[in-house]
DNA sequence: GGTGATGAGTTTCCATTGGGTACTGTTGGG
DNA sequence: CCCAACAGTACCCAATGGAAACTCATCACC
C-alpha cells in the first residue's frame, strides 16, 4: 500500500493538506449547488478576503478539483465549477462539516 | 440554524479549522488504535517535528478531543488518548483520509 | 562519580502562509 | 466625465510551519 497518508513521501500527504483546510472545505461545499461566480463565493464564505479566496480557488484549480471559466462580458464574469473529482471530494468534506455542526454543542468553551 | 460553518461568527468555524488540518486529522486517526505515547505518535506521523506535534496535541486537548496523562515514571511516560468526542470525530476524518488514499491516482501531477 | 541512554518535550531561528486593507483595470450607464 | 460593478492584485504585517539543537530528570553502567 504505497498510498498512505501517514507516509511523509506519499503525494497523498499533499492532497490531504489541500483538502483538510477550512477554506477548501467550505469552498468545495459552496460549489456543490452549481457553478458560482467569485463574488457569490465570497459572500457565501463569510469573512474570507478576496486574496485568500483567490489563492484557495487557484490551488483547487491547479489540482484538478475546480474549473475556472472566464466570460468576456462586461462587467467581467468568472465562473468556478467542480470537476468530477472535485464533486467526489465533496462527500467526505460534507460529512466533516455536518459532523462539526451537529456536535458543536459538545465542545467545551463553545456555545 | 445558528450552527452553520459558513457563518463567520459561529464557533463551528473554529472547530472546523481545528479538525480540517493535516496534522489533526492524522493525529486523531493514529489515536484510534488506542492510547499512544508522544514518541509513538511522532513516528507514526512521519515527518512531524516535535514542536508541531506538541502544539497539535495541546490544541486538541484544549478543545476536549484528546486527554494527556503523565505517568511519574523514569523515563517519563506521557499517554495521549481520545475522549468520547475525539473518538466520534474520527469517523468523518477517516472518511476523508481513505477518500484521499483511494482517489490519489485521479489527481493530476500526482503519482 | 562521570557518561550515556531514554522520553518528552523546549528554544531558537527562518521561511512560508494567512489575512486585512487598499488599489487596479475594463467598460457601460447617467 | 465620472461613477458603479466585477474580479481580482499589491502591499503589508502577524501568525504558523518546520528544521535543528538544546534541556531536564533519572537510572544503568563503567
Amino acid at each position: 500500500m504505497p498510498d498512505d497518508v501517514y507516509a511523509a513521501c506519499c503525494p497523498c500527504r499533499d492532497m490531504l493538506d489541500l483538502l483538510a483546510n477550512k477554506w477548501s472545505a467550505l469552498a468545495l461545499g459552496a460549489l456543490e449547488d452549481g457553478p458560482q461566480r467569485f463574488g457569490s463565493l465570497r459572500s457565501r464564505l463569510q469573512g474570507i478576503s478576496p486574496k485568500v479566496l483567490t489563492v484557495t480557488l487557484r490551488k483547487l484549480e491547479e489540482h484538478g478539483l475546480v474549473t475556472r471559466k472566464v466570460f468576456a462580458e462586461v462587467p467581467l464574469r468568472v465562473e468556478y465549477d467542480l470537476t468530477p473529482l472535485g464533486r467526489d471530494a465533496c462527500a467526505p468534506l460534507a460529512h466533516l462539516r455536518t459532523w462539526v455542526e451537529s456536535n458543536i454543542h459538545r465542545f467545551p468553551a463553545a456555545a
